[in-house]
RNA sequence: UGGCCUAUGGUGUAAUUGGCAACACAGCUGGUUUUGGUCCAGUCGUUCUAGGUUCGAGUCCUAGUAGGCCAACCA
């Protein structure tokens, strides 16, 4: 689809409308602004989608800008893996910014309010001055030290930074209006005293900026033209703007906030805090477990930045509350890695089989293709032998017409390589199938153009030599939550609904080409799904993540049934 | 009981700004296929409610209903 078909979303319509009023196309600037406190999941992705896609759409800049200006939550880390995870998805940034590159500015501003009687130093303990706040039906009080002298604030101010006082003694506040119907005019704190390293400025400052204070002016710093955020900071716009209103220079650009609807997504949980908690109790391994909706857990889980990128374009935006559908997810990849996983035979739950009538020693390197989407992918051979395994759910002692697998007496080929038919199997003391064997035809080897070979059987196994066979560890997850919205429910915890089978540890058998998989490398098993080597793997022990399983139909009429 | 935001198929978004409600996913039915994959064809189903303006309303107005957000020295 070409970029001018596209309808536009209602922020580019924003755009649109300001450029047509004038605005120039060249102060066009945008930001990405998360905070350094956790690691960025796919909601955050639909926002650097946004903000980095306005930058090449209207080819104009766009910054990364750590909202660094809370030294208690926030970590280098965090930094590294953000900055990873928007250059994994693709993205370049212009600047590389840091709210705490700003707090000398934001100082500096600070006084000139408190000279202009805009903000004054209030030395009540934060329970006092919530109690004093009101309620959303009733206006708040004014506290007692609302009319300090500018001259007595600029010293308690100065004394703050100094760090003469405890965490908490005093705030800044900037003096608005007690008895706005938004709770957030009413004298809104501008900094507090926080002793505490900060990751970028150390020990330089501490007294901190809060987030009010300290976003819209960055934006304006950066001379950011359009700031978007989501949806729970629309009413922090009338602030946004008020404090934009003591700095600008109509000079220059003023930036504007417009508020979009944060991304939610079935069966899993996308807020940082809850995240923490995942990765804190254990119930995943880290940030970057491949069951968790982040992207470093995504990418670990083999999602490409391609699939993601496509996702996020497809669900678009908008401000409506909205809960997202993985399979939508789901969709993306398998799209995108059918087009580039070379397809390779594994098999996840083995049952041996032999063929009888086949020459105990031989062994056969048989033509395989790597992927029929990709001509250019070619192809590679497969070694083939008397005893194989194939998926236990392949075979069946009885079954009906829709069984299209192997059954007593019925002919199924082998992929790649001949038809066979199951003469018999064997059971163990509990009656499981320990083994089928059959007999192939010869004459029926795949692509030797015999009459053979070109008949039509209904159903095709994938299989691996018993003898060739490598072994793996293969991790199949599930979704981590057994509920569609684990954190939409009034009583529950969203720690109640969490699946105790989203991660299932098999060995499986694959075929030898495999052995030089690296890390990374993604694979469609036949069949089975879409599989990439995890970061845990070793030459001597491989190690594979489904990232998805494919399309099952099969498995469809089966539950209905 | 205050303020702000939102309401279009099962899900997510569109609708040339007042002019035939469209796209993708999911579902269902067939076809092709040496992957029950891919691909192809078909099918299901929608403007929260009630009024109003208009030749004409998803779009504008009024009232209602439902959902989300707001009383952190978090962002």
């Amino acid at each position: 689809m070409s970029e001018t078909s596209r309808s536009l979303n209602f922020i580019e319509h924003i755009i649109e409308e300001d450029l047509s009023k004038g605005f120039p196309e060249n102060k066009l600037r945008f930001r990405f602004p998360p905070e350094p406190n956790g690691y960025l999941h796919i909601g955050h992705a639909s926002s650097i989608c946004l903000n980095f896609g306005l930058g090449l759409k209207y080819e104009a800049p766009v910054n990364l800008r750590f909202d660094d200006t809370n030294p208690s939550k926030e970590e280098q880390e965090y930094v590294d893996a953000i900055k990873r995870d928007v250059s994994w998805l693709g993205f370049e940034w212009d600047t590389e910014c840091y709210a705490s590159d700003y707090f000398q500015q934001l100082y500096d501003w600070a006084i000139i309010l408190i000279k202009q009687g805009k903000a004054y130093v209030d030395s009540q303990s934060s329970e006092d001055i919530a109690l004093q706040k009101g309620t959303p039906t009733e206006p708040g009080k004014a506290s007692p030290f609302r009319n300090r002298s500018v001259e007595e604030n600029l010293q308690l101010f100065e004394d703050m930074k100094d760090g003469k006082f405890k965490e908490g003694e005093h705030v800044l506040r900037a003096k608005i209006d007690m008895a706005s119907s938004n709770m957030l005019m009413r004298d809104p704190i501008m900094y507090r005293i926080l002793h505490k390293p900060h990751h970028r400025t150390n020990t330089d400052w501490c007294i901190y900026p809060m987030y009010d204070w300290t976003h819209g002016e960055s934006d304006y710093i950066e001379q950011v033209s359009h700031s978007f955020c989501t949806m729970e900071f629309a009413m922090h716009r009338e602030l946004y703007d008020w404090f934009l209103d003591q700095v600008v220079k109509e000079t220059k650009v003023r930036p504007k906030q417009r508020e979009f609807a944060r991304r939610n997504f079935s069966h899993t949980v996308v807020s940082k805090r809850k995240l923490l908690k995942l990765v804190e109790s254990g119930v995943v391994t880290g940030w970057n477990d491949p069951r968790m909706p982040t992207i470093s857990g995504l990418r670990r889980r083999g999602y490409t930045p391609e699939s993601i990128k496509a996702f996020a374009n497809t669900i678009g935006i908008a401000k409506r509350d909205n809960v997202v559908d993985v399979s939508l997810l789901e969709f993306h990849v398998r799209e995108h890695l059918n087009k580039i996983a070379p397809r390779v035979m594994a098999v996840l739950n083995p049952l041996k089989l032999v063929i009888t009538n086949y020459p105990e020693d031989q062994e056969e390197w048989l033509e395989a293709e790597n992927n029929p989407e990709d001509e250019a992918a070619g192809s590679r051979k497969v070694p083939f032998s008397k005893e194989l395994y194939i998926e236990q759910e392949d075979f069946r002692e009885e079954a009906n017409r829709k069984f299209f697998r192997l059954k007593l007496g019925g002919e199924v080929r082998l992929k790649n390589g001949y038809i066979i038919k199951a003469e018999s199997c064997t059971k163990d003391t509990n009656g499981n199938i320990i083994e089928v064997q059959c007999t192939y035809d010869p004459k029926s080897k795949s692509g030797s153009g015999t009459e053979e070979s070109l008949r039509k059987v209904k159903g095709t196994l994938h299989w691996v030599s018993v003898k060739h066979a490598i072994q793996a560890e293969v991790r199949l997850y599930d979704r981590l939550f057994t509920e569609e919205t684990p954190d939409t429910h009034q009583e529950k915890d969203f720690m109640d609904f969490i699946n105790p089978d989203s991660l299932k540890v098999i060995n499986a058998f694959l075929e030898p080409s495999l052995a030089s998989a690296e890390v990374g490398e993604k694979f469609q098993f036949q069949r089975m799904g879409y599989f990439n080597v995890d970061k845990d793997s070793t030459p001597e022990k491989l190690v594979f993540n489904r990232t998805v399983g494919l399309r099952d139909t099969w498995a469809k009429l089966q539950v209905k049934n």
